[in-house]
DNA sequence: GATGGACCCTGTAGCCGCTACAGGGTCAAC
DNA sequence: GTTGACCCTGTAGCGGCTACAGGGTCCATC
């Protein structure tokens, strides 16, 4: 992998802390852009790629759904357009993180008042977890 | 569906708020036996069933994967084990709703952040969204 | 007894975002 | 020339459903 300076997709992965399966896949899906070809058939990636695939993790790592990534994407190729649509995609992902908090805010006391209502030492014929989930 | 008092799966689902295609994929999976037929080949449920998807369903609510479900199933159907077992599934439940209150708690922390270094109103290239999102 | 519509049956494929093979090819070092 | 690390394509699997397609059954109404 030394033509012209390019990346292996094993360095591109290593480069953005990504699996080199999750990089195929990625092309495969239209999230990085097919790269060049070595001779032999490898995958050659440049620095755009790096970038790009950098964002794409960041991206995900703050739990944006990949179509909401590719649509970011999408908003950084027109760099003239006006960024409220950024804007709007961040805040619908911040209100989906606030409904899966509250959702499992919920979950945790109902699963604390679960485990205190038993502590072990019965029978599970006894056993007023067995009975709370019950209808 | 009247032969011998039985529920039709479209019963059963009405009787425990689940859908058809979530019944039938339980008797796939062995987590629901399969109930008894009528002469045209109907499924046929008795209350045995409807406890029991009930109780599935309320373990599912609470975030339980359906390997687990099947563990607590599994006990009780042996009703004179100690129930040491339900308390520490129950446990290890809640901490990995625990765990993952923590991590989403991290991300609204991070795209409050997002959300408020830049408000609309620039280009996309100018956007400090877009600029945060690179590496 | 014919018809219509609501229900049921099986089997298979799709969703998301990867991950893990199998069965091969390529490349650099020794 | 042989090892061993990397790469290639293609396909299947994960969890937990959900959605068909292409049929069969049941019951009420005419």
């Amino acid at each position: 992998m030394s033509e012209k300076s390019g990346l292996s997709i094993g360095a591109l992965g290593k480069a953005t802390g990504t699996g080199v399966e999750t990089i195929r896949y990625y092309e495969r899906i239209g999230i990085l852009p097919a790269p060049a070809r070595t001779a032999g058939n490898y995958r050659s990636y440049d620095m755009g790629h790096v970038r790009r695939l950098g964002f794409v993790r960041k991206a995900r790592d703050l739990g944006f759904p990949l179509e909401t990534v590719r649509a970011l994407l999408d908003l950084t190729d027109q760099p003239d357009m006006q960024c409220e649509k950024v804007d709007g995609l961040v805040l619908e992902q911040l209100h989906a993180v606030e409904r899966k908090l509250a959702d499992l805010e919920r979950l945790r006391t109902e699963l604390e008042r679960l485990a205190n209502c038993c502590r072990g030492g019965h029978q599970v014929s006894d056993c007023r977890i067995i009975e709370a989930l019950f209808p």
